[in-house]
DNA sequence: AGCTTTTAGTTTAGGCGTAAACTATTTCTT
DNA sequence: AAGAAATAGTTTACGCCTAAACTAAAAGCT
């Protein structure tokens, strides 16, 4: 029972296609996430978001910059800076002056944070895989390939109204 | 630039295809969600929550239970009790006695509520036909059918294992 | 009846997220 | 060089969301 449910037994007509597949869209991806965030409380006392923002990271050695993270992420600066703070606390981030910009600094992981992130990666990704495990490989791709026509429409009609 | 942008570049194998597929997800379902949030807010100086509280109480003129709501909409109890709380304040929806258990109570809209709800529907519904309308009628099916097989995969492993 | 357990809903403390206002620095313009 | 405009990041106020503790009523048990 769940978002969807109210759509059962209405005629199609009544609720067009797009409808139906936006609700399933969000129920998929809302079931994945807490089952996600789940694993990560409950293995490594720890949220989505700070893994995400170290997931960010992680590719870069010198780290990001504030609005870099905030717009790969998705979110408001605030929302970064509060994160940030909460990793600084933890010693799994730091802040790193940028010289020529006294504003600007990178965030980047510390060791500690590295080494803790690798732990939490492989989980995460065996949680993701097993989200997805019944689907075969041309089923993964066929939906990667048609999610990937919908984010690109999304973005452009995003961008030109913003 | 958004979550993905990290896996650029990366060879697949580092990365399986069921975790880009996992972050393609959640990106187009962010996209298409700050949209209707978006509109919301502007068109109507509503949120998502509340127009998804409404939405469940549409289609039943009974109205449904606190722990209904909370099991559609797929969040705790103590959300549903706030967001509950608001549109009372607002007369959109009501509380009414159930007879016979003194514990519980059925939400509904009220007549305003339903006015109202039905502007805000129309609306929706044009936003999240747009999102998709770069789609064909048969990849709509596609994706719908393909996300259909990861909502019950996962809400089968979910309920397993609570 | 009297006791325990379950169920319905609320409250509390705290993290995530936003928009808008704010500070400090840099860059542009003249 | 001086002032205006843009940029980097933070703060504030508020809503959503959760888990856990709580109240009250119903159901089950003996």
């Amino acid at each position: 029972m769940d978002q969807e449910a109210r759509l059962d037994g209405v005629p199609a007509a009544e609720h067009p296609q797009a409808l139906r597949l936006w609700l399933r869209l969000l129920t998929c991806t809302q079931l994945v996430e807490k089952r996600v965030r789940g694993g990560l409380r409950a293995s490594f006392d720890t949220t989505l978001p700070r893994f995400d923002l170290m997931a960010q990271l992680e590719r870069s050695c010198d780290g990001l910059k504030m609005n870099e993270l905030s717009r790969r992420m998705m979110v408001t600066g605030g929302n970064v800076t509060g994160i940030t703070d909460q990793l600084v606390a933890e010693d799994l981030v730091e802040r790193v002056a940028v010289d020529g910009d006294r504003r600007a600094y990178r965030v980047r992981l510390t060791a500690k944070g590295r080494r803790v992130f690798g732990d939490m990666a492989l989980a995460h990704e065996a949680w993701v895989v097993d989200a997805f495990s019944n689907l075969s490989r041309s089923e993964t791709d066929t939906l990667h390939r048609l999610l990937g026509k919908v984010k690109q429409h999304t973005q452009a009609v995003t961008k030109e109204a913003p």
